[in-house]
DNA sequence: TTGAGTTCCTAAATCGAATTAGCCATATCA
DNA sequence: TGATATGGCTAATTCGATTTAGGAACTCAA
């Protein structure tokens, strides 16, 4: 295996110094009052051995990486999967590369992915995290090192943040439950309890009833651990049909909604005769389903453009610039899961 | 902002060598003689100092980054997020990390990627390639650094790659349709035309034509552009169905699916009654859908596992080793939209 | 008391770039 | 003719780690 040309080699064979090299090939040459005659040898020498710079030899040297972190609780979720997509294009522009982790909602996986994150001198970092936030969070990251939380923020410490705004999407949802007549709503969600995300629409959903003047019972919120979701998701809907059936379901994410469709069909479930149902995430085939689904669509492309806005103004601006706390709104996906019988 | 600590600044500390301090925090202190009380008195001051080290530094002088660079067209696309979760999963096994970019099928954006992860110093690259192979590949990549191909290899250079056997996926399910008694499959696939998956799922329809001693009709074959796969879709079905409607539409990918059955709820036309339907590549709500849809569903956890086995066999032994020329059998799952009606 | 063998540790080179500070000719001006 | 400017370039340091080659101090045996 041949030795990879370096800057070093091109001077050496041009009998140049490496300072003129590195001048010319960074097209600071001119500015720098080299001729253009030995300019033009340099580049030509440069195609000529195939020179391809050392990022990590510049990295180290400059203290930037052209790297951001991004962690996420789970890539192959199409929600983070189209967050990721949308933070890659944006970051295009800055010609910035992403490296992904996937965290399983997993804060020791999570601290770990942060260190070496920070090992790997990553200029920023963009995290959904898992953290319930306090020290548990402050200790994980070095305060040198920008970061924005994305899809969850955290209640007790500031930071940088893009979210949805979950509230108001969970409460608009249920208010057209309740609009419709469903009073006995049943709210799936997982596990951690302390995800803002997650917090923020039990939250909405509450308040909604309370404009309705009506009582949301706590019995009716249903928790299931977030590695074994499908199948409590069909347990804990086993164990509440015994106690009599609920009007409508809620479905806090993706997966519990998918899990719950499943368990629908199996059971013969009809939607919405049996039962109304709505879905916070939107899923592609939602609408193709026999009865297209109601749900709430989070702003994923505005996310993650904003995140890497947000990112990139501390990562260009040396002096801190104030938190920003960025709340985007949902649309609402209306459909005939969640109406009324004709 | 203060300083890092770096090495140097814990061995200035404790009026010791750098070298020590390296060989201790690496764990190699005791088998290079250093005494268990300075081992102990190093460890201690780099926590104090909260020292964290510079992956970039070891990095370049190591030649190791344990960093991978995954190509593929569209991170958002499920099947591309499933493999690249995959393959994080299986890189995590060896303390690897990930850096992921879409290409969207555009040969200039892999080129600069590939050049992009080179120069990142990656140790190895994963890449579904969307060039027609020759020159064209061969130029973009060096010799020097490993790589597997996935999801698609190329038919005139020798590369380890891994992927789905589209060719028997593609027969197979053509047969059971052809079983089925349809005879007038129009094929949905996408450019560029050279992509061996698409190309190997199209001989495989043919090869099942041929089997029941039937012919394939090229005009049966519609190719639309990669960009616009959507409106396209809609284009050329309503073109179709001005020559007369087909028994059954196949597409060769998961979006081109998501087009197709767009178009027939917005046209009204019923799977299977009017048309046929089946899909290469799986969607998670298939199985929900109306009529549930046939699918050839890809082993993507195994092509992610494999990938990464490969690439490892290459990065771990300086020989070089033959070619490794992966074909995973994919899985049918014969649903009601390909079934004749009752 | 000398040579060998341990034990414990270090100086310096290296990876590949960017940068700082300045050098040496030649041209220009007073 | 000597001071100044300018055009064109370079030596040496730095980033933060690893590694190579070796060295000082001590013990022990002959």
């Amino acid at each position: 295996m041949k030795k990879k040309t370096s800057l070093a080699d091109i001077a050496a064979s041009l009998n140049v110094s490496k300072t003129l090299v590195s001048m010319v090939l960074n097209g600071r040459g001119e500015e720098n009052g080299i001729s253009k005659d030995t300019r033009e040898k340099v580049l030509a020498k440069a195609k000529e051995l195939n020179y391809r710079p050392n990022m990590l030899a510049r990295g180290l040297r400059l203290g930037k990486t052209h790297t951001v972190g991004l962690i996420v609780s789970d890539i192959s979720n199409p929600f983070y999967a189209k967050i990721i997509r949308a933070v890659e294009d944006a970051l295009n522009v800055y010609n910035y590369n992403l490296i992904v982790c996937s965290s399983d909602e997993d804060l020791e996986k999570e601290r770990n992915l942060i260190q070496m994150l920070e090992y790997k001198q990553v200029d920023g970092m963009i995290i959904s995290t898992s953290s319930p936030g306090g020290d548990d969070f402050t200790s994980s990251i070095s305060t040198e090192i920008p970061f924005v939380l994305v899809d969850r923020y955290l209640s007790d410490i500031q930071t940088h943040y893009v979210c949805t705004d979950n509230f108001s999407g969970a409460k608009d949802l249920t208010a057209h439950l309740l609009d419709q007549g469903y009073r006995d709503i049943v709210v799936l969600s997982h596990h951690p309890l302390h995800l803002s995300s997650l917090h923020d629409r039990k939250k909405g959903i509450k308040k909604a009833y309370e404009e309705f003047s009506l009582e949301f019972k706590d019995s009716n919120l249903v928790d299931v651990p977030f590695n074994d979701r499908y199948s409590y998701v069909f347990k804990e809907m086993e164990r509440l049909l015994q106690k009599g059936k609920p009007d409508a379901v809620f479905c806090l994410n993706n997966s519990l909604s998918i899990a719950f469709l499943d368990y629908c069909k199996q059971k013969g479930i009809k939607i919405p005769e049996d039962i109304a149902f709505a879905s916070y995430d939107e899923i592609d085939l939602f609408r193709l389903l026999p009865v297209p689904v109601t749900s709430v669509m989070q702003p994923v492309e505005g996310i993650g453009q904003k995140a890497v806005d947000l990112l990139f103004t501390q990562i260009n601006n040396s002096e801190v610039i104030p938190f920003q706390e960025l709340q985007l709104e949902p649309t609402l996906n209306i459909r005939a899961s969640s109406k009324k019988n004709l």
